[in-house]
DNA sequence: TAAAGTTAGTTACATAAAGTAAGTAACTTA
DNA sequence: TAAGTTACTTACTTTATGTAACTAACTTTA
């Protein structure tokens, strides 16, 4: 009916980027490294889904984790090379949400 | 502690595009009008979801239902405008993951 | 004309994912 | 010794998704 088909590998770019909150980890993470507590803060996540995101990154290879054994320990995340390279598709969809998302939203949860 | 805040038009945009389906239906209909059978065929999604996701994406004025009053009926649906804009998303995420996601994922579900 | 087929859904129920809030470990400062 | 800090984890509740059967409206076939 269609040549069209879907790619694998663009699937599962889709499932790693739609999975809820990681978008978001990411993009956050794209402004330098930070600790966990920041993250809660600025994104309103859960220590909960955060602890696993970011274990589940890690081990994606997206992010790194640096253990500073100051007191209290400070623990950082940062982005690897292959978490920097999603900046482009976080630029397109921040260019896009400028022209598409109302004004409206921006007063909404 | 940093400058980078949060673009609640961003957050926007993510919340919809992170909805699960919601990517790949939008993907899918960049392909051209397409009927609700053939889009449960090629990407695995059940009619409940794909129902409730095209009545959303509808709504936000992403997608348009089309009545072909044919036997049996014909349904389409088509992207606006709206619904095209996300091309170059897509196209960066397309491209991304050709660089970043190993073959070896190309033969997983 | 009754039975079976078509498309585009919906409904009821089961499972998985996410949210909430309290708890823990390891350490320090008051 | 009590309280504070960070970075989590655990137990429990709520929400989202998956599965499979069912429906409406119409037509074709036996």
């Amino acid at each position: 009916m269609n040549e069209f088909e879907l790619c694998p590998r663009f699937e599962k770019a889709i499932s790693i980027l739609s999975q809820r909150w990681t978008a978001l980890i990411l993009y956050q993470l794209m402004a330098g490294p930070q600790r966990f507590c920041t993250m809660t803060d600025k994104l309103g996540v859960s220590g909960k889904i955060l602890s696993e995101r970011l274990k589940d990154l890690d081990q994606q290879g997206f992010v790194i984790r640096h253990v500073y054994p100051e007191t209290p320990v400070r623990i950082e995340y940062s982005l690897t090379d292959k978490g920097m390279s999603l900046t482009p598709i976080m630029k397109e969809i921040e260019n896009w949400s400028k022209t598409w998302i109302e004004q409206e939203f921006t007063d909404k949860k």
